[in-house]
DNA sequence: AGCACGCCGACT
DNA sequence: GTCGGCGTGCTC
């Protein structure tokens, strides 16, 4: 009889075989999705191996229900790139594949239809209404405005106004809009012209053009400004000329659309995007059209690793060095990781662009794995600016900012720039004491303070989301003397209300932004100069371009000198790297201020005086003294509990399991950066092999022992192969 | 992960 | 006398 062998989305590292029933087995595929009964209930799997004769099945299987695909879903490249992806995170297959595809088709359902896209374009007539609009219709406005630089999709067009769905549909109506035929494939059109190059970008670019067919990688490293952009762009043309598709991975939600512009206006060209703003449709339609090569480019997040692609020709990673290419739970992958293996098995180039790159793939150029491109000189602006060091421990201060700091803004609003000031900290202040007793707010579910977040009136523990309005007095003595102590962006802002009255200041930080389309708004006011102070968290270093902008503070340095995560030195130069290339305007460099209590702290002072590549040889040789990566290979094996200790325990023996002599080192097990969080407490075991195969050939033999484990089924684990950070 | 079965406490 | 708590066992 024949048997099918079967991935389905559970939590187990093992496949299932099937009988086939009354099905024909030429339809059973690899990569075609069936329905089977499993347990009590039915699901959708993944057929793996085309159906196999076996002599007598040592198992009485069950028959497929139904086959759901004629032709494979995923095609035989996306389906290995899964199974390397399961072997090398040591994940179950069915939950990667449940990861590669979208919700709709995860969930069994037929793969939508997708018409051929189109794209939006001004008409004659639109061109002609556009200057007699009344003031009023402000969205009419904006959409014909937009479209009248190039035409868009629907799709980006919203992306970009997400409030324009009304006005499209009017502007349609009165014809000052039009659907034209997006270009395709070979048929590609030059719609914008491109800028003229700087020399060190057709260099760049012939040094790119100049590599044979086939895999390789190379690493785009560029200061901000300095036109990666337009090198993605030119490669991307070559591609698209020659019938192929581009895949573009950005870190960000907010990023893809502005990428996904930029791929439209300059051909035409068929272009999608994938993250996790679409709707569960538009991720569905997306990712058959890049399947069928209905589409061309390909513009996504972290999951769009995973897009199926029928002519693949390019692959770029744009901000690379990023740590949200590295998912957080289920499926630990690292997209940047997967996107190279996957452009080295397709044999087709990848790029990675970064202003900072990441120590690995530095430390990968180096040794040759990489090519390493240079662009130093920016397009626009004036050199980098001047970075100064503030000792904070001879100053007063007025709600964290130092007097430098503040003259400094001073200064800048005074020479008509803009001021900038980061810190990695939302709310108004990170704990609440109180005067009288010592008392400090804690969170009850962590082991963590709460923050006081003043405007909401309310304390909000940021790493289990419990909140309670601020307290009138303290619980323990009833003192009421409760004193905010440090700050967060809320406070900052305040402070900087009081000391420039009559400047527009804006906050930035995921409390302030929080309905899409918010960031975009807010950030059209900064280039138009309607705001005079930004203040803000991370989202405020991420690729957003501020032409007015000339100065910057870095007020919270010292969290990445305290921090004992191994990575948060290098986080912290790639932020004052990438704070410092927003800033400085046409012609004139802008300046930035550190601020901190370790101004002699060597590493900082490598940063401030010699730069980004000169800090990254310094942490590479503490990297190889003390073998962590890319010097040696972390795998960590991570638990939590409900009951106190049984976390501990459980990787207490999971570590008696683990096989001599095997080449891998186990430090721990011990808690957790933060031992109790959200009521969970939390433990972990790293372990370091000084070769990755000796780790991963330990790890698949160590994880099926584990899995036996009593314990093992009672409480949440996980291994993290090259965790992001070790807390 | 689901979803059963299974064996001990407070309710119509 | 049952409804239901979550321990543990299984899924081709």
């Amino acid at each position: 009889m024949k048997l099918v062998s079967v991935a389905i989305s559970v939590p187990l590292r093992r496949t299932f075989d099937y009988a086939l029933g009354e099905i024909e087995p030429g339809r059973l595929l690899p990569g075609v999705r069936v329905r089977v009964p499993f347990g009590r209930r039915e699901q959708i799997g993944v057929v793996l191996e085309p159906p196999r004769e076996v002599g007598e099945p040592e198992f009485e299987c069950r028959p497929v229900t139904a086959v759901l695909d004629e032709t494979p879903l995923l095609d035989a490249e996306l389906l290995a790139l899964c199974r390397w992806a399961a072997d090398y995170y040591h994940h179950p297959l069915g939950e990667v594949l449940a990861t590669a595809l979208p919700g709709p088709l995860r969930h069994g359902k037929a793969a939508p239809s997708t018409a051929a896209p189109t794209l939006l374009s001004l008409t004659a007539a639109g061109s002609v209404a556009l200057p007699d609009l009344p003031a009023r219709s402000a969205a009419l406005r904006a959409v014909l405005e937009k479209l009248g630089e190039g035409a868009l999709s629907r799709a980006t067009l919203l992306e970009a106004q997400p409030k324009a769905a009304a006005a499209i549909r009017r502007a349609l109506e009165r014809g000052w809009i039009g659907h034209v035929a997006a270009a395709g494939g070979a048929e590609l059109r030059i719609l914008e012209t491109p800028p003229p190059l700087t020399a060190e970008q057709t260099a760049a670019l012939e040094a790119l053009r100049a590599a044979p067919p086939g895999y390789a990688a190379t690493l785009l490293e560029g200061v901000t400004g300095s036109g990666k952009t337009e090198i993605y762009l030119q490669l991307t043309a070559d591609a698209l000329a020659a019938g192929k598709q581009v895949l573009v991975l950005a870190p960000e939600i907010g990023l893809t659309p502005q990428l996904a512009e930029r791929f439209e206006r300059r051909f035409g060209a068929r272009v999608a995007s994938y993250h996790s703003g679409l709707s569960d449709n538009e991720r569905a339609r997306n990712w058959m059209r890049a399947r069928r090569g209905e589409v061309d480019v390909l513009v996504g997040t972290r999951s769009a690793v995973f897009l199926p692609l029928a002519r693949p020709g390019l692959l770029i990673i744009d901000e690379e060095h990023d740590v949200s290419y590295k998912q957080q739970e289920g499926l630990r992958y690292a997209a940047r990781d997967l996107a190279l293996i996957r452009a080295q098995r397709l044999r087709i180039p990848a790029v990675l662009g970064s202003a900072t790159p990441a120590l690995e793939s530095r430390h990968n150029a180096a040794a040759g794995r990489y090519r390493h491109l240079r662009l130093q000189q920016r397009v626009f602006t004036a050199a980098g600016p001047r970075i100064g060091v503030i000792d904070m421990r001879a100053q007063p201060l007025q709600h964290g900012l130092s007097t430098p700091v503040l003259e400094g803004v001073e200064r800048h609003l005074a020479g008509g720039g803009q001021a900038l000031l980061f810190l990695n900290r939302r709310g108004y202040a990170p704990a609440l004491l109180c005067h009288d007793c010592g008392w400090v707010a804690p969170c009850p579910n962590c082991d963590a303070r709460m923050t006081l977040h003043r405007a909401r009136r309310r304390l909000i523990c940021h790493h289990c989301g419990h909140s309670v309005p601020m307290p009138l007095a303290c619980p323990d003595c009833g003192g009421t003397e409760l004193v905010p102590v440090g700050q967060g962006t809320e406070r900052v802002e305040d402070s900087l209300r009081l000391r420039f009255p009559g400047r527009r200041i804006e906050r930035f930080d995921s409390d302030r932004l929080g309905r899409a389309g918010e960031l975009e708004r807010l950030l059209a006011d900064v280039r138009r100069g309607a705001i005079d102070i930004l203040v803000g968290t991370q989202v405020l270093a991420k690729g957003h371009d501020f032409a007015g902008l000339s100065f910057a503070g870095v007020l919270d340095v010292d969290q990445a000198l305290y921090g004992s995560d191994f990575r948060a030195l290098e986080r912290m130069g790639q932020l004052v790297t990438q704070v410092a290339g927003r800033v400085g305007r046409k012609g004139q460099p802008g300046e930035v201020l550190l601020q901190t209590h370790q101004p002699e702290h060597p590493l900082l002072r490598i940063l401030v005086q010699e730069g980004y590549p000169a800090f990254c040889e310094a942490l590479l040789r503490e990297r190889r003294e003390f073998g962590l990566p890319p010097f040696g290979y972390l795998a960590l094996l991570r638990a939590e509990a409900r009951q106190e200790g049984e976390a501990l325990a459980f990787l207490r023996q999971a570590r008696e399991l683990m096989p001599e002599n095997s080449g891998v080192e186990a430090l721990g097990p011990a808690p957790a950066g933060m031992a109790r969080r959200a009521g969970y407490h939390r433990a972990q075991l790293l372990l370091r092999g000084a070769s990755r195969s000796a780790l991963h050939r330990l790890l698949e033999r160590w994880l099926a022992a584990i899995e036996t484990l009593p314990a093992a089924k009672r409480l949440r684990w996980s291994v993290d192969v090259d965790p992001a950070d070790l807390f």
